[in-house]
RNA sequence: GGAGACGUGGCCGAGUGGUCGAAGGCGCUCCCCUGCUAAGGGAGUAGGCGGGAAACCGUCUCGAGGGUUCGAAUCCCUUCGUCUCCGCCA
């Protein structure tokens, strides 16, 4: 959500955030909405004081006894009713149009944002660790012998249609084991607060984080209104939504493991092959709402949080800025962690981290109360994937394989799979 | 799933149709007094929206939404949540 007030003092600004997006000048008919919606409430408030001031002197009236005088103003008062209810009614209509309109609009976008059409503009900003070189062809993950058990789409289409996956043995472990290895990391080293939350959710929800109003076709809703989650990033910052915190409350620090279900609408025919792109899939996410002035730094310190993940895993990674054409809906700025895989030859994401400044608190009325006593301002928000961990799964296997076609896997696994840090080419742990 | 109760300001808690944005208490802030890890006195102490340079004015908000009424925290409906009892259950 933006602020009026920033558009109609700088409509100029703003025009040129959204040309930024890719989206034709708005504030002509934003300002045109505003106009007329503040035209509208002015004229129901004027209405609606005199039936205010009207129903005081009917009510002296009464207390008086002066049945006749009661009587008169009585009906003078009932008069004014329907008008008071028809500029009501206008004027809730057009704050309802600008709403709308605004509710629509993606975050307006940082300066050092580098402009692009798609992720081939985005900036390498970090590098770390050199991808794996093979002395043998590398295989893609569902391509190792030793996964080729543990990692069953036959059964899951069959279970559950395209997309899905049955992950079972040694490969369902390693799958858990990455999981609890973040989660514990980000506990204890990290400072995070660990939370468990719904996966289904409230409309309002999706529309305090920015899933809705206008992406509903990538997620799933059920028969009774519930939204399942794309990411935990919903539950975890609504927490904060219509709050309004002390400003020591801040910084909030949450990290959550959960499942995740995207409909993966209108990426038909991509990522098909291995579990890189499920429609269920587990992320460990962490998000922080903080005070504006440290949303810049807590960006910073959320990124080094994933890249850490990486580092302790001992994957090669690069980090870029996305460019405005792959940047996200509510985000001023994301940072996407991309993974090396082998077996692709090629960088994938497997973190995004997210600042979005107030747009959030905005959708969600999420403020914290100053302690010099000023005004209550808004919070900032991210969030950060730290990380996906199906495709953490995808990128250990990946890099770990070994010429005789085994996987070994990285240390920091060692407590989580009882010390068998081998998966063999018959799959199993050794 | 069935039956019932409840939802007031930072907190506690009055208030069942009339000048109530809301008594009182606590907490907090400022001032005075006192003079020492006590007490007392006074004032102040929600937010959104609209207007205004500002002072300030108007409007809305007593979980949320809608309705009845000249007028609602107070009556009605819906909804969300909490609690109690019964049933069921991982």
């Amino acid at each position: 959500m933006h602020d009026i007030r920033a558009i109609r003092e700088n409509p100029v600004a703003f025009d040129a955030a959204m040309t930024r997006r890719g989206l034709e000048p708005q504030s002509s008919s934003i300002l045109a909405l505003d106009e007329a919606r503040r035209i509208k409430i002015q004229a129901a408030e004027e209405a609606k004081a005199a039936q205010n001031a009207a129903s005081k002197d009917v009510g002296a009236a009464k207390a008086r006894g002066d049945n006749a005088e009661f009587e008169r103003l009585r009906t003078l008062v009932a008069e004014k009713k329907d008008t008071v209810a028809r500029l009501n009614d206008e004027a809730k209509a057009e704050d309802a149009r600008l709403s709308d309109l605004l509710m629509g609009l993606p975050n307006v976008i940082y300066d050092d944002v580098p402009d692009g059409a798609d992720e081939s503009d985005n900036v390498e900003i970090n590098r770390h660790g050199d991808p794996r070189v093979l002395d043998f062809p590398a295989k893609e993950h569902y391509e190792l012998p030793g996964v080729i058990p543990g990692m069953d789409f036959e059964t899951a289409a069959k279970l559950s249609g395209s997309r899905f996956v049955v992950l079972s043995g040694a490969v369902a472990r390693i799958h858990r084991a990455l999981a609890q290895f973040m989660l514990d990391t980000h506990v204890d080293e990290n400072g995070l607060t660990e939370t468990w939350t719904p996966i289904l959710v409230r409309e309002d929800m999706m529309l305090g984080t920015g899933q809705l109003p206008k992406f509903g076709e990538d997620s799933y809703q059920t028969t009774n209104g519930w939204w399942l989650v794309p990411t935990a990033e919903v539950t975890l910052t609504n927490i904060v939504n219509g709050l309004t915190v002390d400003e020591d409350y801040l910084p909030r620090r949450y990290v959550a493991h959960t499942q995740c279900f995207r409909s993966e609408a209108g990426s038909a025919g991509r990522d098909t092959a291995g579990m890189l792109r499920q429609h269920q899939f587990e992320k460990v996410e962490m998000v922080s709402i903080v005070h504006p002035d440290q949303s810049e730094n807590e960006q910073k310190r959320m990124t080094r949080c994933a890249e850490g993940i990486l580092e302790k895993l001992g994957l090669a990674y690069r980090t870029v800025n996305l460019c405005t054409g792959d940047i996200g809906f509510g985000a001023k700025r994301t940072y996407d962690i991309e993974v090396w895989l082998p077996g692709q030859g090629q960088y994938r994401e497997i973190s995004s981290v997210s600042t979005c400044g107030d747009f959030q608190a905005r959708r969600m009325n999420a403020r914290y109360k100053p302690s010099d006593g000023g005004k209550p301002q808004f919070v900032h928000t991210l969030n950060g994937s730290g990380l996906a961990v199906g495709r953490a799964l995808i990128a250990v296997l990946e890099n770990g394989q070994q010429t005789d076609g085994s996987v070994v896997l990285p240390d920091v696994l060692h407590s989580y799979l009882s010390g068998k840090l081998v998966l063999t080419t018959d799959g199993q742990l050794s």
